[in-house]
DNA sequence: CGACCGATCGTCT
DNA sequence: GACGATCGGTCGA
């Protein structure tokens, strides 16, 4: 494997398209450095959040809450909140101050640090779907809300370019939002075609879309 | 394999 | 007081 990479700086997340971005990251490595040691994995989906015309977004209709006050921030740092109780959900803030975009990255696939990552997860054997799903994909790299507002171009949580070039990068509807109406069929989804990590509820989706 | 269900709690109305 | 940008287990076919 390929370990020169290239740090995404902030030009990159201060990007305004943030559509043309989520694409940008599939392929991309997604990076920690914490709790007893180094892990990364390819990202391999993502969907966009286009702001506050855009129904699925937490920042509809400019809205600004304590939760998301950080979209509102300048790109480049994390905005990680809490999903049925459970779940955190990790995502790349984008564009410059009182623009509320958002990338969520929805599955990677495991590259470096895989024996750590199966420990937080609570696997036993190591399996493709380690990072198959936006709540996983923070279990298995120890993302967690308190990271929120964390900067991207810290050592310690980053994205990076490899030179990987991915292919079949397909774009579908997003997942679980259909709550927001005609913006829920938006193609805002991007995906490896065909890869075997990606999130479970995708394979339906594929489908569908 | 698909359908369903319970877990679990911060956030917003 | 209701409801998630989810997940893993279970149940039935």
């Amino acid at each position: 494997m390929n370990r020169n990479y290239t740090k995404l700086d902030a030009s990159f997340y201060e990007g305004d398209d943030v559509v043309m971005l989520a694409r940008q990251l599939i392929g991309k490595l997604l990076i920690t450095n914490r709790d007893g040691g180094r892990c990364s994995g390819r990202i391999i989906e993502t969907e966009a959040y286009n702001g506050i015309t855009d129904k699925a977004s937490h920042a509809f209709g400019g809205r600004r809450t304590a939760r998301t006050e950080i979209m509102y921030a300048n790109g480049g740092v994390a905005y990680v909140y809490l999903c049925y109780g459970i779940h955190h959900l990790f995502n790349v803030v984008t564009n410059s101050k009182d623009i509320p975009h958002a990338i969520l990255i929805r599955a990677i696939e495991p590259i470096e640090g895989k024996d750590i990552m199966m420990h937080r997860i609570g696997a036993s054997t190591l399996k493709h779907n380690l990072g198959s799903g936006p709540g996983k994909v923070t279990k298995a790299l120890g993302i967690r809300v308190e990271d929120t507002g964390f900067s991207l171009l810290s050592d310690q949580l980053f994205i990076a370019d490899d030179g990987f070039v991915p292919m079949n990068i397909i774009a579908t509807p997003r997942i679980g939002v259909d709550y927001a109406g005609a913006d829920a069929a938006l193609p805002y989804r991007f995906v490896v075609a065909d890869h075997p990590a990606i999130s479970a509820k995708s394979f339906t989706k594929k489908f569908i879309a």
